[in-house]
DNA sequence: ATGTGTTCCTGTCCGC
DNA sequence: TGCGGACAGGAACACA
């Protein structure tokens, strides 16, 4: 489901009320999400009090006070969704579905945190904080798309020689982490590149409109609060409102919205998925 | 090593 | 209204 953006929007959702929040009650309604879910997932859990909440690629990290960290993955359709209990009287998170309700976190500030995942490609496990880095997770994940090392001179060097089209290896999280298929299409068309060009046969003034590109789109993205697709909203219950800033995603047939430019995007399947395109304007 | 296709699971939408 | 098929924001995996 979440992009970057969207995941990000999550973390800052959750923040108040998780940041130094204590799990009172942790509530398991299945063994397994996408993988099994750890031994002792519960017990490792309740009481711990959660440190800082933060992101890396598309993966939300609760760090806690007993050593590990929940690292959760959200797949497709994962969300959280935040209400609150009090004595005697459950409030179940404005849309909440419990058909999917996998999990239920309690704090000690009244806060009652569902997971809910649909489709249950989302996932959840329990690192060693001192050990994150080296887990398989995380060991292979490119620069965050939105720092300094993210840039045109590092993109040369994790796409030289690459014959694969550009947009499928975009979607790769080791040569850049937290793209997914939303924002590909929207930061190609943005940088005017093709996506069906070769990744390795990009001039430099391609490579940097294109970090360019993939920084303005997920910095916009974040500060509309994400994407709502279907029905993505973020913790707080707020709907993000980017999607209507898209250009080119879910837009086939429309006009380009390049100015100047009189194509129509285009819908095309690369790697299985969707990318959608101008092909006047995106060389 | 690199690139391609399949798979996990459920829901929704579209055409007949 | 029902039914089959396509498709959906991710990413690991098997295979050529």
């Amino acid at each position: 489901m979440p992009e970057l953006p969207e995941v990000e929007t999550v973390r800052r959702g959750l923040q108040p009320h998780l940041e130094g929040a204590r799990l009172t009650r942790v509530i398991q309604n299945r063994p397994d999400l996408r993988f099994p879910l750890p031994e002792d997932f519960v017990h490792r859990l309740t009481g711990a009090a959660i440190k800082r909440l933060d992101r890396r690629a598309k993966y939300l990290l609760a760090e806690l006070d007993t050593g590990e960290t929940l690292v959760a993955h959200l797949g497709m359709t994962g969300r959280f969704l935040v209400g609150e209990h009090k004595p005697g009287a459950f409030h179940l998170p404005a849309g909440d579905d419990p058909k999917h309700t996998h999990l239920v976190f309690e704090t000690d500030r009244g806060g009652r945190i569902a997971f809910n995942d649909a489709r249950r490609f989302g996932y959840m496990d329990l690192i060693p904080t001192d050990r994150l880095g080296a887990h398989p997770y995380f060991k292979g994940l490119g620069p965050e798309p939105l720092g300094a090392d993210f840039n045109a001179a590092a993109l040369k060097t994790a796409l030289a020689g690459k014959k694969q089209n550009i947009k499928v290896t975009l979607l790769d999280q080791r040569i850049v982490a937290g793209l997914g298929n939303i924002y590909v299409s929207e930061a190609l068309h943005r940088a005017h590149i093709h996506p069906e060009r070769a990744a390795g046969s990009l001039k430099p003034a391609e490579l940097k409109r294109l970090v360019e590109a993939v920084k303005r789109v997920l910095e916009e993205a974040i500060t509309a609060g994400g994407s709502t697709l279907r029905d993505f909203r973020a913790a707080d219950g707020e709907l993000g409102y980017f999607q209507h800033s898209f250009r080119v995603y879910d837009r086939e047939d429309a006009p380009c919205p390049t100015p100047g430019c009189r194509g129509v995007i285009r819908r095309i399947v690369q790697g299985g998925r969707s990318t959608f395109f101008c092909p006047v304007c995106q060389k």
